[in-house]
DNA sequence: GCGTCCAGGTCTACC
DNA sequence: GGTAGACCTGGACGC
């Protein structure tokens, strides 16, 4: 079954889908020779692999089997949200506009920074990015597909529910999905999830201030500064850099000709970008990704 | 092949 | 509020 979508005017699918390392961690999965991101999405009654790729005026979707006209919808209303069609991105692009050194960044459409079609599912990947490699990571997250995921018509598999990893005791991830350190933490939050305890899905609407969201953020188990700003990010807040390691030696290698730098310094740096820094310094950080020569190297 | 060291971000205990 | 040490894994390195 195939759909279209119509791209907005500033969209960029290959700035979208390269924007940080979400396209090669299951379920998604990156094409780089067709340009083509893929995934499996729950749908009824069975989960669905869906292609994304670009034309010039839409985005096609095409997916492994024929689906009613709601899972249809429900399949487009995930692929608006993973690709952040609905992002009003004016405000951002004039922002950058005004400094000759970021102009770029609306040229060329970047921003739209990709996302998984749950925030549980983001939340998860993200306590599984902190304190190790992101080899591990991908070995963390791809257990949990393998594991816990369910199978779409193809044999390729979801991301598991929140249900699906609390019928799971600790050791099953201390040992199955190798999260160490992490598996009380994957537990609980699994637990507070599917008992409803907590609603991360309405973080989305959260109208609390930065700090006060900050706050409800870190009182997952496993989330810290740069986890909850990250996450951040990916719910449409920007006031947080989510500073790392990689982005340290980054910044000072691309700003400061290679000499660390304080924390205190890069945010300075931005500052004058106000609730848009922490976008414009990924955007800044990442630039080079579209060229040739990196492409599909993570 | 084995042992040791190190990087990575967060939590907790302590000052 | 700030800081030190523990947490766990896998890769790099030396022997």
């Amino acid at each position: 079954m195939k759909i279209s979508i119509k791209k907005p005017s500033d969209f960029n699918f290959r700035r979208t889908v390269l924007s940080h390392g979400w396209c090669v961690l299951p379920p998604f999965e990156f094409d780089k020779i067709r340009w083509t991101l893929v995934r499996v999405l729950d749908a009824a009654p069975r989960p669905v692999t869906v292609k994304i790729s670009a034309a010039s005026s839409t985005i096609k979707v095409s997916t492994s089997r024929s689906l009613t006209r709601k899972a249809a919808g429900n399949i487009l209303r995930d692929v608006r949200h993973m690709l952040r069609l609905d992002d009003n991105l004016l405000p951002f692009y004039q922002a950058v506009l005004a400094d000759p050194k970021f102009e770029w960044i609306a040229h060329e459409g970047a921003g739209r920074l990709l996302r998984s079609p749950t925030v549980f599912e983001d939340l998860v990947k993200m306590i599984c990015t902190t304190n190790c490699s992101w080899a591990l990571t991908e070995k963390m997250v791809q257990a949990l597909v393998n594991e816990l995921g369910r199978e779409a018509d193809d044999g390729c598999k979801s991301f598991p529910t929140a249900e699906a990893m609390a019928e799971h005791p600790e050791k099953f991830f201390r040992d199955r999905i190798r999260a160490g350190y992490r598996a009380p933490y994957l537990r609980e939050l699994a637990e507070r999830v599917a008992s409803g305890a907590l609603n991360v899905e309405s973080w989305l609407q959260s109208e609390l201030p930065h700090n006060e969201l900050m706050k409800e953020l870190k009182s997952v188990k496993g989330v810290g500064n740069y986890a909850a700003e990250n996450l951040l990010k990916l719910i449409g807040r920007y006031d947080g850099l989510a500073l790392d390691s990689w982005i340290r030696t980054r910044f000072a290698r691309t700003r400061n000709q290679g000499r660390a730098v304080s924390d205190k310094k890069i945010s300075r740096f931005y500052s004058r970008f106000d609730s848009w820094r922490g976008l414009v310094l990924w955007c800044d950080m990442t630039r080079d990704w579209l060229d040739p020569e990196n492409v599909g190297k993570w």
